[in-house]
DNA sequence: AGCACGCCGACT
DNA sequence: GTCGGCGTGCTC
């Protein structure tokens, strides 16, 4: 035997108990690389796993008889080099394990599982066979005899039965029953035939018939290319007469792999639009470098950031490169991806959570394949496996929803894009009319380091060098395209309002802008913020805010259960008081924590404006698939005046006939219990304001508060991003939290309120004792709304210098006892 | 996830 | 004694 031959494999198993790599022996007629995806044995299970490395020795701690060998390759060439990088690098930096991040990138179905089954043997069943069973074993047999095919998998008999496992075990032993493995079946390419029209007869060819020929033209007018069931139909004829067809060589029918993707509608072309000069600098710059750099596009809203974005991607398809486009919601932007669409045809695919499992493999399928194409997808999409990677989009880069928090890789795809525009060499894109602190500032520190360049560097000072920061270019498009002026923002305050007597939700100001436009035949938008457990508390006569004394954050209110004591909380040291009576500072009893509903404002219209025809837009109103398409065409074709909605509204809608957007309360966006609470309101604000008057008419923006005086207000009134982006820089600044400063969230939950509870205190007491002076810890206090979905959660926050190194927490997960799951959130976005 | 093993209390 | 529940630990 040739001794250099691999004989063995070291993988990676898809179970969650399994660590580190295991040992597979290579059947002699089974070719493996690195990196395809195997399925193998692993105790009673088969499971997908994938090739880490050939061995041409066993491990010498294994007897050669332990070790079983691969049952199949799934899967062949599925990571390039820097994908698998990529993974690599996610699972360092969000401090999990890489089958974590390969199961949070790979479309279920990939990394295959088998299922135990039970089958039931009907001829060796007597009759009165309950007689001799347990009560476990009646319920399994009973469950088996009432299926049509007399199998299902353990896992519905053990949901569905108490003490399944013996009671299989019973029938099993008596010859009733026969458990049998079924091997992971890798979602199979669905197949169809399709015709195709290869040659045209000329007109006196006496072989061809009439009624062929008709066949023919029809098919042609249709673009000689489609599904055989759809060219029976379309034609009105039958599969013989295509096969003769096809015997004469006129057209070809043949098994095509189906691509499931979810339809769309049927869409015009669209065209390449006229740029403003500085659309044209952007498209331009994004032309000329073609390497590893962020971009940051800082465009109004309405300024054609979307015409940018399709003009850059345009050569890079042309140059046979894919371009992957990350938006933060598909259902909240049909208009985006209708546009691509319609600019790109089918070599744009739409991949995001709500596709099925069948949709996701094929577009894996179609991506590996390595044709250009334009991939439009949520934050998941950030791993598509795109060969020939030319650019990524990513667009409203300040949207949280870039960031996962639920399981772990916490992973946020800004970050992750970057790494991925780094190791594959091309430009990230980062696109948004209110830049994320973190993109302005690193944009800054780029800025300032560029500045300083010209001087040779001092070895020392490497942290700030140019050199060491990726380039980053800063894009502006400061104009709304064809000149519309932004719309102005009037500021009403609500506590004269309330002292006038005036005790609607609507202002003087926001009620007869709603009449105008009625009476104008134009449409409106009223913005309020979602309704959520926990708000802060605040004056109605004097606008004072419940702060916490030690931190700088807003107090929420908590109350467990009606008739319970009104709690208000510290979400971050963990203070907490009573629920003062009267204001503190103004001795006021309209003392109330915040929280309005769409539903309120609905109803306020019907009593107070009952001429406006309304429509509500909110998580209650679009849940169902499409809805929100529907929602907003319902609306655009005028069948109501105003839109109530939420947070809904913000993302990337172009309502032309919206003159006036009227924001009910900004307040409860400014109080989060947050440090993040002023950019988010910025944010939003900003952005619900920018839906206002985006076609013929002008447009105008009433945003109602309590504190007009607030910064956060002023600054969306006069829209000075710089200047607001500054201030809440310094502010971070001095309280060290991102980007100034780094967090890490450990949160603790268990069913069990005490275990909770405790394993969060030893973690808090283990790690106190290890961290270094660069972090501080916070806590453990438990998370605002202790219980969810029956667990008791707790939180742990971890706070560091900008350049302190994260400490590997990753060992922390053991100290947890049964029943208690720890998720490490590196760089948490939300706090609760 | 499963499945074995081992411990403990309850019962023919 | 043994059956059945459940906690713990391993799977190449």
């Amino acid at each position: 035997m040739s001794s250099g031959a691999p004989k063995w494999v070291a993988a990676l198993v898809d179970s969650v108990g399994a660590q580190g790599l295991y040992t597979y022996r290579l059947p002699p007629d089974l070719k493996v690389a690195v990196g395809d995806i195997l399925s193998v044995p692993f105790g009673s299970q088969q499971l997908g796993a994938i090739a880490i490395q050939l061995l041409s020795t066993p491990p010498p701690d294994l007897a050669p008889a332990d070790i079983r060998p691969v049952a199949a390759v799934i899967s062949r060439g599925m990571f390039s080099p820097t994908y698998w990088q990529l993974l690599e690098r996610v699972a360092a930096y969000y401090q999990t394990s890489l089958i974590q991040v390969i199961r949070t990138a790979l479309p279920p179905g990939l990394l295959g599982r088998s299922q135990r089954r039970l089958r039931l043997l009907p001829d060796a069943i007597p009759p009165e066979a309950e007689m001799f069973l347990s009560p476990a074993a009646v319920c399994v047999l009973s469950q088996l005899q009432q299926s049509a095919q007399g199998d299902y998998t353990w896992q519905y008999l053990r949901q569905k039965c108490r003490g399944a496992y013996r009671g299989i075990q019973a029938l099993v032993d008596r010859g009733w029953a026969e458990s049998y493995l079924a091997l992971p079946t890798p979602p199979r390419p669905q197949r169809r035939q399709a015709v195709t029209v290869v040659q045209v007869p000329t007109p006196e060819d006496p072989t061809v018939t009439k009624r062929q020929r008709e066949v023919l033209s029809l098919l042609q007018r249709r673009g000689g290319d489609l599904w055989l069931q759809e060219a029976l139909q379309y034609c009105r004829t039958t599969s013989a007469t295509m096969r003769s067809l096809a015997r004469k060589g006129l057209l070809v029918i043949e098994e095509r792999e189906v691509l499931r993707q979810p339809a769309s509608p049927e869409l015009g072309a669209d065209h390449p639009k006229v740029l403003t000069a500085p659309q044209q600098t952007a498209v331009e710059t994004l032309r000329t470098d073609q390497s590893f750099a962020m971009v940051l596009l800082h465009g109004v809203t309405g300024s054609g950031k979307t015409e940018v974005y399709l003009q850059a991607i345009a050569p890079r398809l042309a140059a046979g490169q894919s371009a992957l486009v990350l938006v933060p919601e598909i259902g909240l932007t049909p208009q985006l991806t209708d546009r691509f669409q319609q600019r790109f045809g089918d070599r744009v695919y739409v991949y995001h959570s709500g596709l099925s499992d069948g949709e996701r493999y094929d577009a894996w399928r179609r991506m590996l394949q390595g044709e250009p194409m334009v991939v439009i997808g949520t934050r998941s999409a950030v791993f598509s496996p795109l060969p020939q990677l030319g650019i990524i989009i990513l667009d409203e880069e300040h949207d949280g929803s870039f960031k996962q928090d639920q399981p772990m890789p916490c992973y946020h795809a800004r970050t992750v894009a970057q790494w991925r525009a780094e190791l594959d060499d091309c430009p990230l894109v980062l696109g948004t009319a209110t830049p994320s602190l973190e993109s302005w500032s690193a944009q800054q520190l780029r800025a300032i380091a560029e500045a300083t360049e010209p001087q040779p560097a001092s070895p020392e000072a490497t942290s700030q060098s140019a050199a060491t920061l990726p380039p980053r270019h800063y894009l502006v498009l400061p104009d709304r395209v064809h000149q519309r002026p932004p719309p102005p923002i009037t500021v009403v305050d609500m506590r004269l309002e309330l002292q006038i007597g005036n005790r609607s939700i609507f202002s003087r100001s926001l009620r007869s802008a709603l009449e105008t436009m009625k009476s104008r035949e134009e449409q409106g938008i009223l913005f309020i913020q979602r309704r959520g457990h926990s708000s802060f508390v605040s004056c109605r006569e004097c606008g004072h805010v419940m702060m916490c004394p030690h931190c700088d954050v807003s107090l929420s209110y908590h109350q467990s259960r009606s008739g319970a004591a009104e709690m208000l909380r510290c979400h971050y040291c963990g203070f907490g008081q009573m629920q003062p009576p009267r204001c503190p500072a103004c001795d006021s009893q309209y003392l109330k924590h915040f929280g309005s509903g769409t539903q309120r404002v609905e109803q306020a219209i019907a009593q107070e404006l009952p001429e406006l025809r309304c429509l509500r837009f909110d998580s209650d109103t679009t849940r169902a698939k499409g809805a929100h398409r529907a929602l907003l065409a319902r609306f655009a074709q005028g069948e109501a005046d105003v839109l109530v909605g939420t947070q809904m509204l913000t993302k990337g809608i172009d309502l032309p006939q919206v003159t006036v957007v009227g924001i009910i309360a900004a307040d409860g966006l400014l109080y989060m219990a947050d440090y993040r609470a002023s950019e988010r309101a910025f944010q939003v604000l900003t952005q619900v304001a920018g839906r206002a008057g985006r076609g013929e008419q002008p447009g105008r923006v009433i945003l109602q508060t309590y504190n007009p005086e607030n910064p956060v207000v002023q600054a969306v009134k006069s829209q000075d991003i710089q200047h607001f982006l500054t201030t809440e820089q310094q502010q971070r600044q001095a309280l060290d939290y991102p980007p100034a400063g780094r967090l890490v969230l450990l949160r603790i939950t268990s069913p069990d309120r005490a275990a909770a509870e405790h394993t969060a205190q030893d973690l808090a007491a283990h790690l106190a004792s290890r961290l270094d002076e660069a972090w501080s810890l916070l806590g453990p206090v438990p998370a605002p709304i202790l219980r969810v979905a029956r667990r008791y959660r707790w939180q742990v926050l971890l706070k560091g210098a900008i350049a302190a190194p994260i400490p590997d927490l990753t060992d922390l997960a053991k100290q947890c006892p049964a029943h208690v799951s720890l998720t490490i959130d590196v760089d948490p976005l939300n706090l609760m």
